[in-house]
DNA sequence: GCCGTTTTCGGCCCGACTGTTTTCAGTCG
């Protein structure tokens, strides 16, 4: 007997949750399902092309569904957003469990392994009578290395091999998630740095979501152009920290690393250049946006050109910009292609000027080593050590910003801690002697579970500005979330409301609040929305950062750093800024010294 | 099933790789 599908019975195991995600999944496995059932092709595409705009989707729409909000995304059109509703309404849809009956939950699963796709999961399940969803992997595993797989027809000893091996790899794989951009980064930059020993390596960049800079990376695609392919690819499987070569041709490759990440290598001639790093640097809702657009005009897009409809010619870009001037757009910068409207933007040459690195006059969060008696971590750094650091970045100002002293202290002493900070940091700034760069005295302050500030109202005053944050109760409920950082940003001198969301990439997720009535307080009042540059928050979201910049919200890149090397971090909060289409302009510390003094102290 | 300033009907993105075949099916990015 089958484990057919019962709704329960995802809901228990499966499909608990009702994310973008997994909603995403469920649309999959009815494409799955459809594919099985031998059913319109392009009704098939349809489920695979609304489950990749769910699942890119900013906003969960389990959340707007309850709230009997309404929601247009492009692809889902009125037939599977009703299914999607009354899914979420009801936790069951008569018309879902309809398409997907028939075939065992076990084929959906199998699905995830690589290699195993729809076809070949359902042959292996009914064959094998796989129909325990707990164990289905091992249980295939098992079979595969009983030599039991090989025998039937269509399989081989090597596609044997290969489930055994991607089952392995899946279960291991599974237990991670995706690395953070800096440290994919990190990755990429030695693997780079081992390819360019060879002296035939002419050009070599990094694809996909780095290039990107994507928050988060699943693996590592390099791109490059060469003299000799076979010394490439054979210097590249000979990579120390490798584990594994997963394949090996003639212009790509790939390899396991230690840590479980897979790194391909693609290697393209120097003419084609160009449409590789387009094709593969995606995202995927960008590329089928570029191709349907290119279509529009007569040509097919393709990782080796544009091939012209009507003569079936083939024309080729060295370089990548020139593909997107060819087809008539603005070029369009790797941060921003994620498949929002870049390209109706880029087509009437409507692209924001994005900003840059070199745009951030000063760093306006840094924790300093001074004692301020608070519970969380001292920075390990002193001032002098921190404004050295700046000057080099080339800053005109910083903001050490503290965290609070402890709340149980008494008014008195906290002020006597910070007025002893305040003149202690006055002898140093007066000692280094430094015309033309200035340092704000700052304090990161709590903001507590019932909206109120940890510091004394009456101290707030010995303060150049204040920057408030959540740091506990992070579980709250929406609406008293809400209700907590409305009132705590109405307390005097808030400037900076710091890391909103509180996420912690791959380890906590972020509060819920209602963004749309807490930023616009920010923006009545004046307060800049935190971008905090530390790679494991990146916080605002980059979603959120485009949506709330049309809103006239501004912003402010800070690295929340606790040393004087981790001020280096802002690079990637610049790139989230990018990624929010934020220009010099949305961010006020691309201020100069003398307008940020009037706009964090209101004096002149 | 989705979508529309060529279309409410009739289109819908493309090619490589792998393995098992001997001309192709399945999977992947």
């Amino acid at each position: 007997m089958s484990v057919n599908f019962d709704v329960n019975y995802y809901k228990q195991k499966y499909l608990f949750g009702k994310s973008n995600k997994e909603l995403a999944e469920l649309l999959r496995y009815i494409a799955y399902s459809l594919e099985l059932k031998k059913q319109d092709y392009f009704r098939i595409i349809a489920y695979k092309n609304a489950a990749d705009a769910l699942e890119s989707y900013p906003v969960e729409i389990y959340d707007l569904i309850k709230n009997n909000e309404d929601f247009e995304i492009e692809n889902i059109g009125k037939i599977i957003k009703q299914k999607l509703i009354e899914y979420c309404k009801n936790g069951y849809s008569l018309e879902i469990a309809e398409i997907l009956s028939g075939i065992p939950i076990t084929v959906f699963l199998l699905t995830k392994v690589r290699s195993i796709g729809p076809k070949k999961a359902y042959r292996l399940v009914e064959t094998f009578k796989l129909y325990n969803p707990d164990t289905v992997y091992e249980d295939l595993l098992t079979i595969a290395q009983q030599g039991k797989i090989k025998v039937l027809e269509g399989f081989g000893a090597k596609s044997e091999e290969s489930i055994i091996k991607a089952i392995q790899t899946y279960l291991s794989f599974s237990k991670q998630s995706r690395i953070l951009l800096s440290e994919a980064d990190k990755i990429a930059g030695a693997i780079i740095k081992w390819l360019k020993k060879l002296d035939s390596i002419e050009k070599i960049d990094v694809l996909g979501s780095i290039r990107r800079r994507y928050e988060t990376v699943g693996d590592i695609d390099i791109a490059v152009v060469s003299k000799n392919n076979q010394k490439i690819i054979d210097h590249f499987v000979n990579y120390p920290n490798k584990v594994k070569i997963e394949n090996a041709g003639t212009n790509k490759a790939s390899i396991i690393l230690k840590n479980n990440i897979r790194v391909d290598i693609r290697i393209a001639e120097k003419s084609k250049y160009g449409s590789m790093l387009q094709y593969f640097t995606g995202n995927k809702i960008h590329n089928i946006n570029l191709r349907e657009h290119a279509l529009r005009l007569g040509y097919s897009l393709s990782e080796y050109g544009l091939k012209d409809i009507k003569n079936n010619r083939l024309i080729y870009f060295s370089d990548e910009k020139d593909l997107y001037h060819f087809l008539k757009l603005q070029y369009i910068p790797p941060e921003i292609r994620e498949g929002n409207e870049e390209i109706e933007k880029a087509l009437v040459n409507n692209l924001p000027n994005l900003i840059t690195a070199s745009d951030i006059k000063g760093d306006l969060h840094i924790h300093s080593n001074f004692n301020t008696k608070t519970v969380y971590d001292l920075g390990v750094s002193s001032l002098e050590e921190i404004i050295t650091k700046a000057i080099n970045l080339g800053y005109s100002y910083i903001g050490i910003a503290d965290h609070n002293p402890q709340h149980s202290l008494s008014e008195q002493e906290v002020k006597k801690i910070l007025t002893e900070r305040r003149r202690f940091y006055d002898q140093i700034i007066y000692s280094k002697n430094i015309e033309q760069f200035k340092v704000f005295i700052a304090i990161e302050c709590d903001i507590l579970p019932n909206g109120e500030l940890a510091i004394p109202h009456s101290c707030i005053e010995y303060l150049d500005y204040l920057i408030i944050s959540v740091h506990s109760s992070f579980e709250q409920d929406k609406d008293t979330m809400t209700k907590r950082l409305v009132k705590a940003l109405e307390y005097p001198n808030v400037r900076i409301l710091a890391h909103p969301t509180g996420r912690l990439i791959n380890k906590r997720p972020a509060i819920t609040a209602d963004w749309d009535k807490v930023l616009s307080v920010c923006k009545t009042k004046d307060i800049a929305v935190e971008i905090n540059s530390n790679p494991l928050r990146l916080d605002l979201p980059f979603e959120l950062i485009k949506k709330y910049k049309s809103k006239g919200v501004k912003f402010i890149i800070n690295t929340d750093a606790h040393d004087c090397q981790s001020m280096e971090f802002l690079k990637y909060g610049v790139d989230i800024a990018k990624k929010g289409w934020l220009t010099k302009d949305d961010v006020v510390n691309t201020k100069s010294l003398d307008k940020i003094d009037l706009w964090l102290t209101g004096k002149k």
